[in-house]
DNA sequence: TCAATATTGTACCACTCAGTAAAGAGTTTT
DNA sequence: AAAACTCTTTACTGAGTGGTACAATATTGA
């Protein structure tokens, strides 16, 4: 039969938006069949293991989009204050003002954490270690550096949730000015 | 019948935990039923609305809870740096140092958020001003006042997020601590 | 004692869930 | 051209979903 959509690689940026819109029990089959505008058959073709594959390759993805354009320049740049700054312009985009949600996040609250426990728990690993990477090269000791990472990191997702409860980008963008003040 | 259960009121903190460790969508009324000891009859019988009763009920009691443990206190103590160190302490407390998520929070990201908007619009609402007034009792002008509110409000989510997404109630106790004393 | 009311157990409803099976259509390879 | 492979459609399964109906039973107050 015809291709609906050329690969796969394509249908998962669309997966990641609709756990991110429905949350990961929220996303029924029926929802990513009517969103991805592909048959249970296509589905289960390319993800045998079903909605729980569908999410571990999404959060794979996202993990490797962070990888390559937060974590890498934060450790390697030579220029510390200014990834640390791309930083956060890159999170403020990625995250559209607040009103985009962290699916690592949201999961890490729901039900499913234990599920998705190893990939959360390297997510907030992996940014922790990079932004103290870049704190310490900055001249911060390394504790120190390790705990005002870990502020930023907690202070960023505290920022989504409120932002999203009160269904406000301003409170982000406030949020996330704090944030790069007290880093930089 | 017998009764199983005094009363009504007996059930609601249940069904906080209930919902605190499922999520709204996957605490099932099979779930309920089992953890409450109360069979469908009984639980319609006191919250004719269904789940969403359920879970409007226990918010609301979560409000009261507070408002008398800590809005109220911030508000009319006239010691201010003692209602603030005593909103740390019993934050602390009850979200069991993290292990405990916030109900409130968590339906944020959920995707049952604009079910109950209004409820954790007003949560936080009455939180960041319980905050604000005591901050200005402290000196802060009312602006100020009202920022360094939202940043404590919002990085107790934070915290609370990753201390859960890492597993680990020393990430909590950590940001507590940073939280306190940047009010103080 | 006895009727009114409050509570509970059970069976049931229509619907949705994730997942399967299999046959067919399209494309590639041989 | 035909076999092999990739993809899609369709119909289906069995379990579980929230919610309803109602009769059976307890408790209460007169």
């Amino acid at each position: 039969m015809a291709r609906m959509v050329a690969e796969r690689p394509d249908v998962i940026p669309m997966l990641g938006e609709i756990f991110r819109e429905y949350g990961y029990e929220g996303a029924s089959l029926a929802v990513i069949t009517e969103k991805t505008r592909l048959g249970k058959g296509s589905l289960y073709h390319f993800f045998p293991g079903g909605k729980e594959e569908m999410a571990t390759v999404v959060l794979q993805q996202i993990d490797a989009w962070l990888e390559d354009q937060i974590y890498r320049p934060l450790r390697e740049s030579d220029n510390p204050r200014a990834s640390i700054s791309a930083m956060c312009r890159a999170v403020s985009d990625y995250f559209r003002s607040g009103c985009r949600v962290c699916l690592v996040g949201a999961f890490a609250l729901d039900n499913v954490r234990d599920r998705f426990a190893s990939a959360i728990v390297d997510y907030f690993t992996a940014w922790k270690s990079a932004l103290a990477a870049a704190l310490q090269k900055l001249g911060h000791k390394p504790d120190e550096a390790a705990d005002l990472a870990e502020e930023a990191v907690a202070n960023i997702q505290g920022a989504l949730v409120l932002a999203r409860a009160l269904n406000d980008p301003a409170v982000f963008e406030r949020a996330m000015l704090r944030i790069e003040r007290r880093l930089l």
